[in-house]
DNA sequence: TCATTAAATGTCTCAACGACACTTTTAATA
DNA sequence: TATTAAAAGTGTCGTTGAGACATTTAATGA
């Protein structure tokens, strides 16, 4: 008889803050790695979860108190080596929010923040946690490349600027403008609002999600 | 205490014979769903896997004696309804191979079978194998949009018409000649032997994988 | 009033793909 | 041996959507 490996999930949470792309961490209380920071995840419970997505869901809330806007698997990591304990396998979301939403909550707590990425390369980590970000932000990255989901680092309105500088701090590199507005209004996501942001001179027009919208892919890539 | 779901992985093999996608199925033997038609696949060892992709691969093996040339991790399923046993996880990779190379092997037993994909939309698969089938259909389709994937449903020498004849079958859609040879020239995956093809009237050059060939993304997906 | 600055728009060029006509090759057949 | 048909492969043009860069618009403050 086969007994099955300890099976956890696990979120990498990311927003983006005045230019900076950020990770939610929290710090473990219990063995292994009591002490160090960590994912926000934990262990799969067939009698409260109805899927493995709703245990990353309910991890993110009992943790950090969060509710992120976007959430899609990453990939499924397992071995021998990534847990003391022996085979493990762990399946992981990664999951996008604003900053805004999320602030409150992670302040009353002393054990989750927002984690910056080089913070995060200095840092010892539990488990294979360093490696499992590093494979999340490159499918963030690519995926910047032909959607929209840097938007849901926004908060529900905002304007092409702020969504030029979410995208900019996640894939590093700046891009034209023109490009951008160009893909907000191929995409058909997007809504004008009847206010102006004063964030520099002229004011910026504001937008926010259409009530149902899709979440669109490009055919082609932002280049460089 | 919570005690672990049982965790399995599945595969998704396709090939590619004679202009027809199809996927290798297993006929069950034991409960539940005992008769069926199902996904190649089986309960994850911590005491003989290394990792999930290593139970992906061992499965492959002794349910149909292949080695498939692709192997990716598709998503996780789980969930209360797909097995009847309760609260389920299995682990999907989807997988490429070239017809011949698979061909001998499963003749020779009667419980693994090549189907094709109208076969299988008429067939009652066991669990959820059919939503299975058709995610992994949309991820090799949306990848041969932007990769050279399809190669691997090819043997190792093989020509400029067989290979657009594989990328046809796998999108259901005509693309031009043109296009794809761009694409093969701008890869550097590729290396012309000194041989050719007699398939029609005038001979076609073949061509094999480079030794150390890097599988590229294109930056654009083909379009219509 | 005018200079400054950022937002928004307009125009140019470039790269890659689709389309399609055209050339080349080779086996079958007259 | 010449002809022909079909598939392999090439040349070229138009389209699309990207980056680059200039221009216009609007708000602020000197």
């Amino acid at each position: 008889m086969i007994t099955s490996p300890l099976l956890t999930i696990d979120n990498v949470l990311f927003t983006v803050h005045d230019g900076i792309l950020k990770v939610l961490m929290v710090k473990r209380s219990i063995e292994p790695y009591s002490g160090l920071w960590s994912l926000p995840g934990g262990i799969v419970d067939p009698a409260t979860d109805t899927s493995t997505e709703d245990t990353a869901l309910r991890k993110l809330r009992e943790k950090a108190g969060v509710k992120p806007n976007y959430l899609e698997q990453l990939e499924v990591f397992s071995g021998h080596d990534r847990d003391p304990r022996g085979f493990t396998v762990t399946i992981v979301y990664y999951a996008l929010i604003g900053y805004q939403q999320a602030e409150v909550h992670i302040h009353t707590v002393d054990d989750a923040e927002w984690v910056s990425l080089p913070q995060i390369a200095q840092l010892n980590l539990a488990f294979d946690h360093k490696k499992i970000i590093n494979v999340a932000l490159e499918r963030l990255r690519q995926k910047t490349l032909y959607s929209m989901v840097p938007v849901f680092c926004l908060p529900s309105l905002f304007t092409i600027s702020d969504l030029k500088q979410v995208i900019e701090t996640i894939i590093e590199k700046p891009i034209q403008r023109k490009s951008l507005m160009r893909r907000v209004e191929a995409s058909g996501m997007f809504e004008e609002v009847d206010e102006k942001a004063a964030t520099g001179k002229r004011m910026a027009q504001l937008y926010k999600l259409k009530d149902n919208f899709n979440i669109v892919n490009f055919e082609r890539n932002l280049s460089f």
